[in-house]
DNA sequence: CACTTGACAATAATAATTATAATTTGATAA
DNA sequence: TTATCAAATTATAATTATTATTGTCAAGTG
């Protein structure tokens, strides 16, 4: 937890509450979830709160910015590389941390300088697959 | 073009114009981009027409929608399983078609059922690496 | 020809996010 | 400890992307 007091990320009540639901999260939580968990202990915080806390963690890299979600953003506080499984039905994000070597072959390389991946598997959660139809 | 009109999807001169835009095209467009190409053939058309085609093309497997890009939908008309490469910089999406055979290992699957997968790739385009800083 | 269906456009509504402006607060240094 | 100040917070407005609603029209069907 210091270590963000020494990157100048300052640190008030309402960023260590929401650091601290993030802690160990595995639900890839959007903003929305985030600003309704925390906005029980923090009544007067506000949506803006959440998303700049967000985006200056993601700039400091305390957080991954996931796109993986039409339509919102999700956050995942694991920063270390992984991928992830989507269910596509309940959309449910799990970790994914298995070891995968790619690399573009140079046909189709364009140039690019390759810096990241990032593999999305699709599926169907046990949970969802239990539910008829 | 002819596969169309079988599974019930009627081609009007809108859906044409953004058909034929959509052809062989490498850009991964977005609703707004294409809204914006089209309508200059079709000064009246709406935007609910381009979102609407869209969806229903997407859902009669016409064209893949791409959650890449956070904030909007990007569509892709190569409906080829592929994979992406993103400039990190100025976002352009290039397609990579290389074979890569991707599983989960049993102790990550957490008896999720797998049905596919996509690999984005980071990078910067040969145009954001010559421009300085 | 009457009838149904689906597509279109205009528009309203919603959801997610970002921007603005005024006020407050945490961290640092005197 | 207190003054200081940049940065954070809040309320709110504005934007952007998307979806829903409604009335109209045109194509195809019995």
């Amino acid at each position: 937890m210091e270590k963000y007091k020494d990157i100048g990320f300052k640190l008030t009540p309402q960023r260590l509450a929401i650091l601290d639901h993030l802690d160990g999260n595995k639900e890839h939580p959007s903003a929305e979830d985030i600003y309704k968990a925390v906005s029980k202990q923090f009544p007067t915080m506000s949506f803006a709160t959440v998303y700049n806390t967000l985006e200056t963690l993601r700039q400091k890299g305390g957080v991954i910015e996931l796109t993986i979600d039409p339509g919102k953003k999700r956050f995942d506080p694991n920063i270390e590389p992984h991928h992830h499984l989507i269910c596509i039905k309940c959309k449910r994000i799990a970790d994914i941390h298995g070891n995968y070597k790619l690399t573009v072959p140079n046909r189709e390389r364009a140039d690019f300088e390759i810096v990241g991946n990032h593999i999305e598997f699709y599926g169907i959660c046990p949970k969802c697959k239990a539910v008829k139809n």
